[in-house]
Parts: structure tokens; sequence; C-alpha cells
DNA sequence: CCCACACCTGGGAGCGCTCTCAGGACAACC
DNA sequence: GGTTGTCCTGAGAGCGCTCCCAGGTGTGGG
């Protein structure tokens, strides 16, 4: 078995007895070409086992070469977050079959040039906004335009694909209500984060509407700060009633404080998640918390985005109350 | 402001007034160029943002675009499992100044064939398997030959990352022997993965030296499985006192099945994971685990595989027994 | 009979880059 | 003076593909 040097289109053509312009237009399925010249070129890619050579379809296209998933923020943590992780797997997924690879990018805060070097790279087919602010979507250039798509925060040009966390937290605060919490706090994500911001706004809400006290403390989505936010909500609110986690891993923090203070959950104080990742359901007490589709909707921003259409309407995936034990 | 065409290497030669070839060598820091010339290329370059165009480079070097995870496995389980989303994280940090993309791709089992086409297609630039098998190995075409390596098993072309598992599992086997369980039994993960198959032997071997006696049961790595796989431990061995995990997913599942029937943890069962995730330590009672520094060993393997050595060294990197309330 | 039109084809340019190669300039040695 | 070098440079040839365009063939209508 010789190493073999890969077969080009030059080499269908040549195999098909055609030119290569016609082959070309063959295997890209696009104007004209006589049937018989159809089946004798389908044949010799066939057999000779021809694969298109992406990159010089790319640089001759002037696009398309890789999906680029962009993370905002200035903290390591939303980085290093597995979150991210999720999208870009998802998102690779989705590019398989095209033939497009998937590649991280992170966009400091407050620094859009960034972007604008990213855009002017040509080997960028198409761009995935994740975690990002109004800021930075502003300063999308024009070039991008119908090759972005935003995981959170939209606007005008930039459709947006995110979780419900309004109706997410709403419902969840609700429940709480329903069962006899009077006393709730929540453990917030990071302010500038739009999806933090909705479920901050959805809690504020239901309170206000029940009459209840506000009791905000800021969060990360981290375990680690949701020990700390319970501690501090323990100091500054000891009678508080339930405590609402931005994420699950929030509020298996919050109850690991709890119960190292002695605290019973759900007895003494209701805690809620959100995300509903596995685990949730296998901890005890068992999580109670909301559905966070990341996995879908990370696949939906990026087909929209390959799909390439001019202006696909903005979607807010639904997030289901899961009712278990902590709450 | 203009939609500007993005600047190429010929602009910038002219404004450096030197020729494409000269420009190409600064760039690319090879080959001969005179201090000036250097000087003259690099602010003209900085000055026009030039950004190289990846898909000429890739066409005319023939090889480079993307690094393609390939993963292996019949089983929809492995190719959903968040640990195949944290290598292709992994990769893409490390892919990221390279301006490479990362693809992933299914490798069904028992269909070498596959490896052939990806390795055909000249937008391969690398290949970084996992849970892969010797025979896919067997089948990596020699023209990859140093661009590619594996996460999980190795050959003598493809050199090979992992968790030392099998130290992992002897230290917890070990940990609970030494705690004074003298019924081991352990629920394995899928049996064609080789990471799988060295937990099983340095668990035979230990359990073995002490004289105690074997007890295997089935799984997955899930928490589902872990469910079910504690289920029979229990009808099979009723006397058994502590249970092996392959996974921390696979602990908590047996964890709450357990409890379920009204088994103490660790009272009357001890029990391990496998993995130390971040959620390990937040659930009652924490869990006792081997580390496993998965975003480490991508990283170290997509790295390696960049770099583009001959033969580069395989490695297992160490897993630690993290004690906590379980086992 | 000629023209319009649809259908089909191949020549050829060119995407932006890398790299080979021939050759110039200059120093150091015989 | 030649002869080696070493350092530096630019012309030019492609990489494999897409797409424009000129040109061919047939068919039907004026």
């Amino acid at each position: 078995m010789t190493t073999r040097r890969p077969s080009t289109l030059q080499d269908v053509a040549r195999a098909a007895g055609v030119s290569r312009a016609t082959a070309s237009r063959v295997l890209a399925n696009t104007g004209y070409a006589s049937p018989a010249a159809r089946d004798r070129v389908s044949a010799a890619a066939d057999q000779l086992g021809y694969v298109p050579n992406l990159a010089a379809r790319a640089l001759v296209r002037g696009t398309g070469l890789r999906l680029v998933v962009a993370v905002s923020g200035t903290d390591a943590t939303v980085l290093d977050d597995p979150y991210v992780d999720r999208v870009v797997g998802a998102a690779a997924r989705v590019c398989a079959p095209y033939g497009l690879g998937v590649a991280l990018h992170w966009l400091p805060t407050g620094a859009p040039g960034g972007l604008r070097r990213l855009a002017e790279e040509r080997g960028l087919g198409a761009l995935l906004l994740t975690n990002t602010t109004e800021a930075v979507l502003d300063a999308v250039p024009v070039g991008l335009r119908g090759r972005v798509a935003s995981i959170g925060v939209g606007s005008a040009l930039v459709p947006a694909f995110d979780v419900d966390n309004g109706g997410g937290t709403e419902a969840v605060v609700r429940h709480l209500y329903a069962t006899g919490r009077r006393r709730i706090a929540m453990v917030t994500g990071p302010r500038w984060l739009s999806c933090a911001a909705r479920s901050v706004h959805a809690y504020r809400r239901v309170v206000r509407d029940a009459a209840l006290p506000v009791r905000l403390v800021p969060g990360d989505f981290s375990a680690r700060r949701g020990r700390v936010a319970a501690r501090e909500v323990l100091e500054r609110w000891p009678d508080t009633d339930a405590i609402v986690g931005c994420s699950d891993a929030t509020a298996f923090g919050v109850i690991d404080r709890l119960r190292g203070e002695g605290v019973q959950v759900p007895g003494d104080v209701a805690v809620t998640g959100f995300d509903d990742i596995p685990l949730a359901a296998m901890t005890t007490p068992a999580l109670t918390t909301a559905t966070h589709p990341v996995a879908r909707i990370a696949t939906a921003a990026a087909t929209a985005v390959l799909a390439g259409r001019p202006v696909p309407p903005s979607t807010l995936f639904p997030s289901r109350l899961v009712r278990r034990v902590s709450a």
C-alpha cells in the first residue's frame, strides 16, 4: 500500500473525462451539467474517494473555515466554566457535517478591538458569542452581518438564543411562595451578565408582588461563592427561610454551608438551584431547580449561524421547574 | 468608516517597500531578513492590522486547518458524555494561539475506514483520538504520522496521554482495606475502554493480594448504571461493605440507591468515586474519590500533537486519592 | 433561414500564501 | 585577483478550488 496523494478535483475531472469546471459544478450541485456528466463525475469521485480540500475552497470563497465561539469576561472563572466547554462541544457537533472547525476565543471586556481583528481573519466563517454584553454586540463589524449569533443578549443585527431565566426564576420563586416560604433570599449571578439580570428582575417582581422583603447577595455561579453567600445571608437576615441559587453549583455550596451551620434543608431553609445538571437528582437532598437546556440552546445558535439567514428570530428556551426535595 | 478589504501580505510588502517573499520571511520568522527590513515589515503589518489568511497558508502548506478530536464508540452515551466536551474545550484553548479550529468527529467502532477518509481531508492538521481502541490506532494512516495523539491507549506510532487509573484505583482500594473494608465490590467502566480495564486490573491485583473476594459488576460511568449496579451488588453479595465506582457519577448513583434501600453510607457500605469532579466535595456525604485531571491531560495531548515532534513519550498523569466522608 | 433561448462545456484567471531558486552584495581567505 | 563563503533579496511557480465568460449545441418561433 503506497502513500497516495489525496485525489484532487483535477483527478476526478480527468477520470470522468470532463473539465475541472464541470466536475466542480456537479460536486457542488450548482449550475448546468448533463445527466451523463453528472453520473460519470459522481462515479469517479466515489471511486477515487475524493474529499474536497477545504482550505482551497475557503481561500477562493473568501470565508468559511471556523466557527469561532467567543466568550467575553474579565474573570478567569468564566473562561474555566464547564459551561463554555458544553457550548464548544455542541457547536463542534453541529459543525461536523459542514467540515467546519470550532475555535474558542476570549474577548476581554472593554476591548472590542479584539472582535474587529477576529472579523478580519479570513478563516472566520461564523461567530458565536457567549456571555456577552450589549457593548460587545454593538462592536460587531458589518462584515460579519448574518454570520453571528449570540447566546445571551441580542441586538437588532445579532439574533439571541438563551434560556428563559426570567420564567425559570419566576417559577422557582412562586413555588417557594406556594410552599409557605415568606423570607426568600437570592444569590445572584455576575452583574454584567444579562441572563443573571433577568433572573434578578424576575425575583424582584415576584417578591414585590407578594409584598415580601428583597434579599440579594452577589454570586458568580460557583459553589465556592455559594458557600460565602449562604453565610452572608445567615448573618444579615437570620430569619431567611429560602435561598434561591443562580446555578446548581451555587445551590450545592449554599446547602453545604447551611448544613455546616446546623441549618436543616429543606426543614429550616429551602434551597433551589438553576440548570438541572444531572447530579441535581443524585444529591441528598435532591435539588429542586429549573432546567437549562444548554446543549439545545448552543445547538440552535450554531445551526442558525451556519444557516446564515438574514435575520433569524431571537429565541428564548423555556425553563421548567423541577420539584425535588430541597424546596 | 468604509468596509475595508482585509489587508494581505502583498499590502504589507508594498507598504514596507519589500517583496512578498521578504515580508513572508519576516512574519514567519524564518530564513534571512535584514534588521531594517524586519522593522519596516513589522511596522507595516502592525499599522495595517495584518492578519494572515489561514486558508491560503493551509492550502500551500498542505496541512493545517483543524485539530480533529475523534471519539470512538458505538454508544451514544459516550458521545453525549460531558467528558468529550471538556476535551474539546481544552483542545480549543490550546489551538487558539495557533489560529486552528477544533472539530469533533465520531468514529464508529469497527469501521476504521472513517479514519482514512478523515486523514485524506487536507483540512486536517492534527488528530486527537479519545476513548479509542488498539484496532482504531492500528488503522491510523502513515500520512498522519507525528500529527496524532491519543487520550487513552497508545501505540508505537501514537503517543498516549491518560490518567493513571491503575494507580488511582489501587490507592482507593488500599484505602478501603486500610479502613477495615474486606468485601469490596467494583462497578466497572465500559469493557472495551483500556482505562476502565486498567482500573479493573488494579482492583483485581489489590484484592487478590489481600485474599479478598472479587466482586465485579459492569457499569458505563453513568449515574443511572450506578443505581442499577448498586442493586445488583446488594442482591448478589449482601455482605458487601464497600463499593468502588468507576466514576463520580456512578458513585452518586450507587449512594443514592443504597440510601434508598436503607443502607448507611459510609456506615454500612463505603463508596468511592473516580474523577473528583467539583461537586464531589459538595455532596453529603462528601465523596472519597481519586483525581482525574481531564483538562491537563487533554491540554498536554493537544499541545504534543500541535508541536508535532516525531515520537513524544507517552504520559500517565498521576491520580491522587482524595479522602472525604463516603469512605 | 435566422434568431432567441435554454442547456451544457472548458479555458483560464485568481484567491493569498509559502518556498525554491537564482542571483547580488559584501567580507574573508588563499 | 579569484574563490569561497554568508547574508540578503525578489521573481515566480504553484497549492486546489470556484466562478466568470466565451463558445458550443440543440430546439422552437418568427
